[in-house]
DNA sequence: GTTCATTGTACATTGTACTTATACAATAGA
DNA sequence: TCTATTGTATAAGTACAATGTACAATGAAC
């Protein structure tokens, strides 16, 4: 099973899948050449339809990140990352302040999530 | 008016609108005893229904941020602190790891998503 | 080269969620 | 007491998510 799903979770689960997906690519955990599940096992495994998750695979194929044939899966791709456009890193901002606004509402110390961000820093620059 | 929306976003209207607020709850920017605006107004501001508004409202009202009556509109309350509950956290870095992926995948350079990361770590020990 | 199981694709259907429309209830202030 | 202003409740329209089902493509076995 290379990811876990949240029915409860207000977000969609073809997005889930999407979102839990995408970090393995970026950061290399998921390299150019590997072979994803097939839709019908990956969605066997999560227990839903396995159009849910071929939407997931689709939009991965769309940001350039799988390539998809029949009858051989889904194949992870060398990507190159895009030129980055205006808006990016505004909203990119925005949604960290409402994140964190989210988390400390609901309890987490401001010193945690300090920490947490630190240690992310610290990830990327490696 | 106090805040924007984005039509164009996938996030529905009131959760944009409660994200959009919760961090100005949070950081102080809305004080307990200030008055938001009756959700017709805002509502017009915004150009969506009233009912869009009073959702958004009832969410933070739920979450204990606003009081609700009518007549009088929407005040914010002191508010104290939940306790944290031991998924909260796991789920932040979770949810953080999702966000930043997006943007790398998106373009924009590990070194300045570390700086937002750190300068938003700054921000939270004042 | 043919066959067939395996894989992704397409599309209609069903359920759920978002937004709006409309009517209602409460109440501060004249 | 009356009334305008405010939030509340509920139903309907619409769009989206998830599924069910049938189909198309193709690598592997022979």
């Amino acid at each position: 099973m290379i990811l876990q799903i949240n029915v409860d979770s207000e977000a969609p689960v073809y997005r889930q899948i999407v979102d839990a997906l995408r970090p393995k690519l970026v950061e290399g955990e998921l390299l150019p050449g590997d072979l994803l599940p097939p839709v019908r096992q990956l969605a066997a495994d999560l227990g839903v339809h396995f159009n849910t998750v071929a939407e997931a695979y689709r939009i991965l194929a769309e940001e350039g990140w799988l390539d998809l044939r029949r009858r051989r899966g889904a194949v992870v791709l060398e990507r190159k990352m895009p030129r980055a456009d205006r808006a990016a890193a505004g909203n990119f901002a925005r949604r960290l302040r409402e994140i964190i606004a989210e988390v400390q509402a609901g309890g987490i110390p401001a010193a945690a999530i300090a920490r947490e961000l630190r240690q992310l820093a610290e990830g990327l620059e490696q």
